[in-house]
Formats: structure tokens, C-alpha cells, sequence
DNA sequence: TTGTATGCGTTATCAC
DNA sequence: GTGATAACGCATACAA
């Protein structure tokens, strides 16, 4: 490929005066910088930005790190898009690494993405504790920014939405439309998302001074095949409840689904609330009322959080966005006590 | 950050020795080796990949232009996964492009992939033409993997799935249970996709001798939205059909939805196929069969073909691979005549 | 087994 | 306005 040196003798000129008129900086004479763009456009030269990179320090760049288990959930997609699309906005680029499946990985990719000298970090964890990510951010001198979680040390450093009390907030509206045996199946509870969306249906029971029925709680792991055997798992145990809250729509339309076919209508009989309003539900299953986690505002705050902080600012407070419980025909009142 | 030179004299031995215990090759004594090994260490010494790369000429990295509308479909996070994963198998990384909706844009994410010299490249274009990959693929050194498009000239340099056979494969199954009035809804007829399904299903008719009539062909946008206003359409028009071709899934299921609300059950009085089989549908609606692309396949076969041209190695032919139909309940048996 | 010198393709700092 | 020249951080051919 050719190299600013070919362009330099094209044009009849040195490597700097070239490197000024593809920078833009510095006086150049107009005649100069015709011959110069000519000369590019001859040799068909493109600027290698390894070296640019290396010598300027800086490579307009944000890392992104996502982990597959991510890859079939529904946010994947429009926080790769909007991400994708907000740094650009900003003049830079953003380059993926692949977090796969523990925690060592994860670290992996971040390490990667430093040694390619990305300005600055994003990183979406699954496997990384809190506490590690704190000390993560700490022995780095890059800006990284944690999306959904909650960081001990590093609070200006993430921007989360509060799972356990979305997932509250959604229990507690049951609650207020009567309903008082509402099952629950988890999402994989080693997730910390799946931990809070328990703890916020344990939380408001708590308050409404409803009694815990451990047997209305049953174990998923994220998929609809495995939220239609939670709801086999209640039937089979003799439970009966008026309400069914899923934690995530997946899960959700797999129990949806079960319940059906075990002649139990939705919403009639009992009323469902998922999480993470996957797109095509309104059209295949109207009867799920669902959580919405908003990624775009989120990744936007990650995003505008780095910008500032690569020029020298500093944040103080951390940033939560609230869930929001999009309501469709599914959540219908209780039976009346 | 600390630099080899730094690790070198903390190690008290030179730059080069520092690089080869790092590289592996080369002698180095066991004892200075683990001097250095202790002053990386200590220095927390990470090597700048920017520098490795522009001295080696490699960058071990494959570069991925995907489009940004692209990541609504149901193959976006498959795809991604497995490049994701295939080519970290391989021993190097994938980096993301967004190719944002336009080919100009298409064409920039390409370039900026080459300017940091990927060591190769797959695109999976959505505005570009044939001709453009042809001329792009020819006016660059390294190797040019084009997903999901049949090239003209450069047909070692493609993989692709042909939509116009599997297009023509479902509807001709459909003819062969008895259907004759077979309704079809297109996708965006700019992108090829679109218009080979649409091939598809008039090559089948023509091949059955089935007069076409074109007001049971209507325009769709590749969302449920307006898979539900083609159905509205065709019925408006006072159109019968006993089967219907939707040219996705999520079109294909706004469909069912639309005749569903009209009072037309699924698929006792109509016959839905749709393409692509997302994750969900046969928990939401079982009676929705699907044509799926093999994508994993493609991606594989992909990625082994740029490592093969990598080493040195050329290809003759192309690579096509066939879809293959989901079968659920959707396909029953049309009227008899 | 180790070190020196040179190059990779830019940008940046000076003089002129 | 312009051009040498020195970084940037690493790899590598060649000596020693």
C-alpha cells in the first residue's frame, strides 16, 4: 500500500507538508496542496492508522465489551446499535470484544481492547463482580463506564437501572388489583439481575405483609422452554395463583404458552408480567404485560459520561434510570377478598 | 504506561531480550527470562498492540461490516455470535463496522476497517450491489468475505444462502398440498433479499402454470406492523387465498395477528410460511412454519476461507448453501379441486 | 545466549 | 510556507 513518502515524491513534496494538508493544521501554499491531493488520489493512498494511532496516542475509539450469554436477550441488539451510533456521532468508532462466558474472559476482553489503546472503556458485565469491576477501574487510568451495575466505589463510573425495585414495582400493582397468590420464576441466579427481580417480588410482598410461599417460587434459566416448566413445576406441586410474574419475557411466553395448553387462560385466569419487552410480543402474545429496562437513555449516559471525562471532567453522582412497566391486557384485577 | 524499554533495564538485559522471552522466540537464558518476567510484573507492563501491529504488518484481526438495520433481524446476534466465536478460535479478534443505511456509509466502514488493517474482511452488505463488492474485492489486497450475496467475478469471495430456490421450495410445497390461491407478501424490494423471495414465488406459480395475479402480492416493510397491513390489503381488495407467504417471520406473524383479529383462523382457513424461524415463534405462534438460512454454516464457512486465503491459499468455486423449512403446523392441506 | 541497529508509517518539534 | 529529524513502542536481521 502506498505510504505518505510515495505521496511526498509524487507530489514533489515532504512527508509533512502532506501530513498538514490531510491534518488540516499548518500553512500550506494552495499549489502545494493541489499537487498533494493529487498525488493521493493517483497512488490511491490511505492513511494507516496503526501508525497515526501510535504516534498521535489517542485512537478515537470506545470499547465495547458484551458477553454472548447477551447475544439472545433482547437488549443486545439495540444497545449494540445505539452505542454503535453515539460514538460515531462523536467523531470515534466503537470496537467490540466478546466478554463469552466467565468472569476471566471477561477481563480478557478488557485487557484487549486497553492494549489496542481504546480512549476509553464500556463494559456491559455478566460474570465480573462488582467488586472486581471497582478494582478494575481503579488500577486503569482509561475512563471505563459499567452499564447495569451498581458500583460500591466507582459510582460516578456506571449507569444502572434498579432491577429490584422495578421488579417490586410491578409486584406491588398486582397486589393493588387484588391479586395475593402471585408465582414467580427466576431468571439464573447467579446473575445479579436475576437476584434483584427475586429480591423486588420478595420486597413487595414484604411490605404488603403477605406471606412468602417458597413454593410459588420456581427456578428459570432465562429461556421460554424454561419458564414453560416452571409453570409445570407450580401445577405439579398443587399450587394455584392468580398471577404469574416471569423474569423475562421469554420466560414468560414459554409459561404463557404452558398454561394454555394446561387449559388456564391468560389473562382471564391468571394475569402475567415479564421483563425486558421483547419487540414482536404485543403481536404474538397481547396478554403480557412486561418490565422495559430503557438501554438507550443508559448506553447514551455511558456514552456522554466518557466523552467528558476524555476531556478532563469529573463526575460525582452516579445515574439510575427507572423501569417501565409497559401495561398491556395482561394485568387484570384479582379476585376479591 | 510502561514500555518494553522500561521492563528491559528494570530486568537489566536489552529491549530484544525483554521481546523475545514475551514472543517466545528465540534463546534467552532461564535466569534472565525470569528477571523479566518479574519486572513485567512489577511494572505491570502491557504490550502496545499498535506498535506490535505496525512492526509485524499483522494485526490478527478480522474485520465485520454489518448494517445498522440489520440488527432488528433475528440473525444479527447469531451471526455475531458465532464470527464472534469462530474467529477468537482461530486465534484472532473480530471487530465490528456499522454500515449504517446507506452504501456510502457501507463502503466507509469497509475503509476503516483496511486503514487499521484488519487482516481480512467480512461484509454482509445490505446497500451495496454486487458490482460494488466485485470492484471493492478487486482494488484491495486483503481477502474480501461478501455474507449472503452471489457475486458475479469474485465467487470464491461469497457465501450465500439462495433465497430465490428456498423461496421457490416453500411455495411449490404449498402448490403440492392442493393451494392455489397463495397470497404473498414482500419485504423492502431494494434489498436483494426481498426481491429474490418474491422470485421465488413467481417462478413457482409459473412452474405449476398458476396464473399470477398481482393483487395477491403486496408490499411489506419486514415488521409485524405491516405484515398486519398487507393482510388488511389483501382483504380489502376482496381477495381469497388459503395460503399466504410472508417474506420474514415478523411480518408473517403481524400477519396471523391481522387474521386472527378478522375472524381467519391459522391455519385451519390459511397457510402461513414465513422466513428466517425467530427464536420465539413456535412458543407464540405454532402455527407459523419457516424457512431458515443456515447462518452459523455460512459464518463458518466464511471465516475458514479467509484464514485459508490468509495462508496463502485460493479458492475456484463459491459456496452457496440451501434453506431449509421449519415445518410446523401452519402447512396443512389447501382446498381440493 | 544476548545486544545493536534499523524499520514500521505517522505526528510533532524544531529550524529555515 | 516548508522540510529535516526525532519520537511513538515494538519486532527483527544481523552481529557478537
Amino acid at each position: 500500500m502506498a505510504t505518505m513518502l510515495e505521496v511526498a515524491k509524487r507530489a514533489g513534496v515532504s512527508k509533512t507538508t502532506v501530513s498538514r494538508v490531510l491534518s488540516g493544521n499548518g500553512y500550506v501554499s494552495l499549489e502545494a496542496k493541489e499537487r498533494v491531493l493529487q498525488a493521493i488520489e493517483e497512488s490511491g493512498y490511505r492513511p494507516n492508522l496503526l501508525a497515526r494511532n501510535l504516534a498521535t496516542k489517542k485512537t478515537q475509539t470506545l470499547g465495547l465489551v458484551v458477553t454472548n450469554t447477551l447475544y439472545h436477550g433482547v437488549y443486545f441488539s439495540e444497545l449494540l446499535s445505539h452505542a454503535a451510533r453515539m460514538t460515531e456521532d462523536q467523531g470515534r468508532r466503537l470496537i467490540l470484544a466478546d466478554g463469552k462466558h466467565s468472569a476471566d474472559e471477561e477481563r480478557e476482553a478488557i485487557q484487549y481492547l486497553l492494549d489496542l489503546r481504546c480512549d476509553a472503556i464500556i463494559i456491559y458485565p455478566r460474570f465480573l463482580s462488582v467488586d472486581e469491576m471497582d478494582e478494575i477501574i481503579e488500577s486503569h487510568s482509561q475512563p471505563i463506564m459499567v452499564l447495569n451495575r451498581r458500583l460500591r466505589k466507582n459510582g460516578s463510573h456506571c449507569v444502572y437501572s434498579d432491577q429490584q425495585a422495578s421488579s417490586q414495582a410491578a409486584v406491588t400493582q398486582l397486589i393493588e388489583l387484588g391479586h395475593r397468590d402471585i408465582a414467580f420464576i427466576t431468571g439464573s441466579l447467579d446473575s445479579p439481575t436475576g437476584a434483584e427481580r427475586l429480591s423486588g417480588y420478595r420486597d413487595a410482598l414484604a411490605r404488603y405483609a403477605i406471606p412468602l410461599r417458597e413454593s410459588l417460587i420456581v427456578k428459570g434459566k432465562w429461556t421460554a422452554a424454561s419458564g414453560a416448566e416452571g409453570v409445570q413445576q407450580l401445577l405439579a406441586s398443587g399450587n394455584t395463583f392468580s398471577a404469574l410474574v416471569a423474569s423475562n419475557d421469554d420466560m414468560a411466553i414459554g409459561a404463557i404458552k404452558q398454561l394454555h395448553l394446561q387449559g388456564i387462560n391468560v389473562p382471564e385466569q391468571v394475569s402475567v408480567i415479564g421483563f425486558d419487552d421483547v419487540a414482536l410480543a404485543p403481536w404474538m402474545v397481547p396478554a403480557l404485560s412486561s418490565v422495559r429496562v430503557p438501554v438507550t437513555e443508559m448506553v447514551k449516559e455511558a456514552i456522554n459520561r466518557l466523552i467528558f471525562m476524555l476531556d478532563g471532567g469529573e463526575f460525582t453522582s452516579q445515574s439510575a434510570f427507572p423501569g417501565e412497566l409497559i401495561r398491556r391486557e395482561s394485568v387484570v384485577n384479582g379476585p376479591t377478598f
